[in-house]
DNA sequence: TGGTTCCGTAACGTAGCGGTAACCATTGGT
DNA sequence: ACCAATGGTTACCGCTACGTTACGGAACCA
């Protein structure tokens, strides 16, 4: 089930919201101070984050800003709990990254309604993902190029539907291990070589295609379909 | 600018929302009949639909429907209206695609911030850097000089994304050294050299460029893209 | 139990990155 | 004008990072 991180320094209102979180299915666990709040999201991987603005030893925003800039929370949703409308524009305004908002008193229903709305536009974008000739989906599992069927494992379909969930981007090779085979593993990171060679075998038998998965040296591995362009490596 | 598509039957309330919409520079066309409006949608393609759930002839959710079902408009966010807070579950339990929702009465300025709120998320935290022609991806780790990528070494690329970081500042060899290399490691402060020579050579092909990487002499480099200004040293 | 598939590791070859050293150019002080 | 210090530039070689192959174990199926 979704894990989500309350960061909440009211002790009351915590328990309040732990409570109907809970309640509702989700695993919550809370921080009440904004000092260990970000090792704590680097630690549980949150699926959303609750952050209050107003922490006695922090700010918020603060605390936002440094997720935004951890390549691998960066696209953790996060929901600002704000005492006051006037704040809002701040929260928007900024170029935070902020996803949502509500503003106290808030009713504990409204709260849930926007986390629930957090996971089903999370999970919207596309349930077949296309590419370059490629095509995956997710509801199935199955792969396919150019219609025709791929036989991919299920390692090598998650890895696939990782890396083109976000295409142009690098991850590391720790990212990928921790994205597709789990944190905890400890599993070489020369396995994500073999898996990205395997990849390859199936996906570019094709010549016309120039190569759907790049390596770039020093960094790691993007998926790309690029029409005709220029080399890139970096 | 951005297209707003508004949906809504009360008159006094379309008009009040057209208002101040375009107000905040939007563009805004409207519908206040739920008739027509799924072939406007088609006609003019908007960036975001405002969605009245209770209209006299339609109803807002099958709307919604018939809009995530065409493959043009399916990424298009959707923010209900809704005038009973009880219609918040219909809205966010079902799998329609709801973006985001307001309870009426609203204030205008709630709606305004969570139309922006979509526009913000919408387009992932902006990981690019840009100066003097020369723009450095962080999730795509690339650099392009006007739009021609540059070949970059993962030295290269890392210290000039460091140098861009903070433009004008200018940075020790030995700050460079462990920001860019790591603390622990046991290089010569010359290689830094070295490799601010090799991002010149890269990145000042263009004659017109005054310089991008400029030494200070007993200092250090920075970063800077200067007009046409005078130099400045310590 | 045997066979097959999948998974991860180990090992090896190679291209080119990375860092050093050495030399040259420039600056700045006296 | 001289010298010292700093920075620019070049060339060279070790070694890292990656591609690739082969192998052993685990899981699954019949």
């Amino acid at each position: 089930m979704k894990k989500i991180l309350l960061i909440e320094d009211d002790t009351d209102l915590f328990a309040l919201l732990k409570y109907n979180i809970e309640k509702e299915g989700f695993i919550l666990t809370g921080s009440q101070t904004g000092k260990g709040a970000l090792d704590l999201c680097r630690q549980m991987r949150p699926d959303l984050i609750l952050l209050d603005i107003m922490l006695p030893d922090y700010d918020g925003l603060e605390i936002c800003k440094a997720v935004r800039k951890d390549p691998d929370l960066l696209s953790t949703p996060i929901i600002f709990l704000t005492a006051r409308a006037s704040e809002t524009d701040r929260i928007v305004g900024l170029e935070l990254g902020a996803n949502d908002y509500v503003v106290k008193p808030f009713f504990v229903r409204e709260l849930i309604a926007r986390i629930k709305l957090q996971f089903r536009n999370q999970s919207s974008p596309a349930r077949v993902l296309e590419a370059g000739g490629v095509q995956v989906d997710r509801s199935s599992c199955q792969a396919r190029l150019n219609g025709t069927p791929l036989n991919l494992t299920a390692t090598e379909f998650r890895l696939l539907e990782f890396l083109m969930s976000r295409p142009g981007v690098v991850f590391s090779r720790e990212q990928l291990l921790n994205a597709v085979w789990g944190q905890d593993r400890a599993i070489t990171d020369r396995a994500v070589d073999v898996y990205v060679l395997r990849l390859r075998q199936k996906i570019e038998t094709d010549p016309t295609n120039p190569g759907l998965i790049h390596s770039v040296r020093g960094f790691g591995y993007t998926f790309e379909a690029r029409t005709s362009s220029a080399t890139s490596a970096a």
